[in-house]
DNA sequence: AGTTAGCACTCTAAGTCGAAGAGTGCTAAC
DNA sequence: GTTAGCACTCTTCGACTTAGAGTGCTAACT
């Protein structure tokens, strides 16, 4: 890693400030004349050309001002950047709105609540994914008649999170056999994993025709649980993110706009950009890194949220690559540790019960 | 209503044809030799005033061609085009997209995958909303324990629709009360519709604590689900709007996307659009028609699906207001004939049980 | 009376030009 | 190492021009 003197690094940051906040290329004159520099202009001419050589910052035009590179974006996030506290009033803001959501709600509303808030408050585009439970392990069955041969599975997963799917029986069955099949699949199976819940039904005699037949979607289910790392995603604020000024050509707005709309690719990006961050970790992802090309010119900061070694989801937000990070990255884990709390509050309590 | 002669309708025709296929205006030159009319193009100058005069078209530009009005896409719609059947093959590539869907799942995987497939098929952007039922009658009761004093209540409606919601309890209580209480409810009050249940529960002797709180709640979440007449709205293709020259100004793009954002406008914008339809009907807004101001220069082709008396949702595509009608709608009517099978198949058949 | 040819006119889109302004790199002096 | 100065480049913007499309009107034709 380069070593920049301090007038670079003094000189780095100011360029991401003002670019930050004009989305214009900067030049020398008006770096001197913006910030009362005592130096001249040539010698921020001469900075500037060195810090083009190391590549963070780029010219567009031969005799246009500079703008930030990818690498400069990052070694300002690294380094240059001090994360403030969001401010006492903000998170009273947030929180107040995040409160006044009426209490008996199912997990999905707090996520399109929370990113609504999120979008509000960072002016730009948000993207939240449900909680999803690490090790997926069963807490309660409800098998439901529907009508002639369809039955509906609920699932209720440790965590909070619960998975339906409609079912076809091979032949008609009536509610009180449903709840018998449940009632002895939850006694035996609850606060077990589907490895756990295979073994057990391997050992134990030979079941009934219809408790295999459940206890077989049962473990698909969960089976599925476990491999999808990433839960629905809801995104908000998108028309904040088409309001930048380097999204004016349509194209490029469309570019940005189908990342954001195409969920499957969304979340299988997300759950690989997140995986390896602790919950409360905060993941910066600069003009895509190399993951999603189109990503060119956008930023993603992202944080995991949950509790520990149970369940996880994650929350971020998408904006160009020109974000204010210093005020975007305490708001992102603001909103991070209220979810957290949120996901606790409601069903944490029952992790340390198994 | 004015009548026009065959040849203003062929004009008008013509105009709408060309103007939707090339976003540009259109002149007199141009119509004759495009569409090799016998008639010079002075005659159809003459034609083109009086229709401007009349109001069907438009000169943006004082010697720029002509452009459809409002008006002239009404009148369009409702007298000059024949609406084709679709394709064979376009109606067998929906139903093979639509049916290779796994049979076991969720009402709102539907949903998804219809707003996708018609968002594809239309060029634009698609809104599918949830079915919901027209009176809500209960089903089946759910209550699973979560933690200490937090239950989980399932309520699964006539229809298939179920609600979720976390409520705290005032005191411990295990799972095999909650089995009992549910049981209960199940027996006495499946198949009646909040009013019933409210009813009964007076004549009859006065209920337990623990059936009454949960009683409540249940009426609760039959009220709120009567009173919301529109579910759940699910977009898809917002990308393709955004591709039409008529959204490359970023401004007009967002103002669109923004109608497209905000669920809950959404939502009571469709509701109150499609409330007097019967199930199948078509409704075309185009411009807003005055229900949305943000509308101007964008239509919306709707579609009411589900089952009479029963159960219904909408279906649509948001376009501009160029959009190619004799396409789109055909396509959103097919859709809405699936989407209606499909409800009919999975839970159609328990409607004329009670 | 309806249709057509012709013509003068208008307006947009696209291209050219030049000046202004911002920014650069380089050199020579401090 | 820093600075002043200078020549140069490049973008932006307005003014101007031209080509093309379209219009409305009038007079002639059927």
């Amino acid at each position: 890693m380069e070593i920049l003197s301090d007038r670079q690094k003094l000189i780095l940051n100011l360029v991401i400030h003002e670019f930050t906040r004009t989305a214009q290329p900067v030049g020398s004159k008006t770096l001197v004349e913006k910030f009362h520099l005592d130096v001249s202009s040539a010698t921020v001419r001469n900075e500037l050309a060195t810090l083009t050589e190391m590549g963070f910052l780029e010219q567009r035009h031969t005799s246009g001002g500079r703008v930030p590179t990818e690498k400069g974006f990052r070694y300002f996030v690294r380094v240059l950047m001090q994360t403030q506290e969001l401010p006492e009033s903000s998170r009273r803001m947030i929180e107040h709105q995040f409160y006044q959501m009426q209490q008996d709600q199912g997990v999905d509303d707090w996520m399109k609540l929370a990113a609504s808030i999120l979008a509000t408050q960072s002016g730009a585009a948000s993207l939240v994914s449900a909680p999803l439970p690490i090790r997926t392990e069963l807490r309660h069955l409800a098998l439901i008649k529907v009508s002639g041969k369809q039955v509906l599975i609920i699932l209720v997963m440790a965590g909070g999170q619960f998975q339906q799917r409609f079912v076809t029986t091979e032949m008609r069955i009536d509610q009180n056999e449903l709840t018998m099949l449940s009632n002895e699949i939850n006694t035996r199976f609850a606060n077990k994993t589907a490895q756990q819940i295979r073994q057990e039904a391997l050992i134990t005699s030979p079941a009934s025709e219809g408790l295999e037949f459940f206890l077989n979607h049962v473990m698909n289910i969960m089976y599925e649980s476990d491999n999808m790392k990433t839960g629905e995603v809801y995104t908000d604020g998108i028309s904040n993110v088409l309001a930048e000024p380097e999204f004016a050509e349509s194209e490029d707005a469309r570019r940005a706009l189908k990342i954001l709309e195409e969920k499957p690719t969304l979340q299988s990006f997300l759950s690989r950009a997140i995986m390896d961050q602790k919950i409360g970790g905060i993941q910066i992802l600069i003009g895509g890194e190399g993951m999603l090309t189109n990503l060119y010119n956008c930023s993603l900061v992202l944080a995991r949220y949950g509790i520990p070694e149970s369940v996880s989801g994650t929350i971020g937000v998408f904006g160009p690559m020109r974000m204010p990070y210093s005020r975007t990255i305490p708001t992102v884990r603001f909103m991070a540790g209220l979810l957290s709390d949120m996901v606790s509050d409601s069903i944490g309590n029952t992790t340390f019960r198994n």
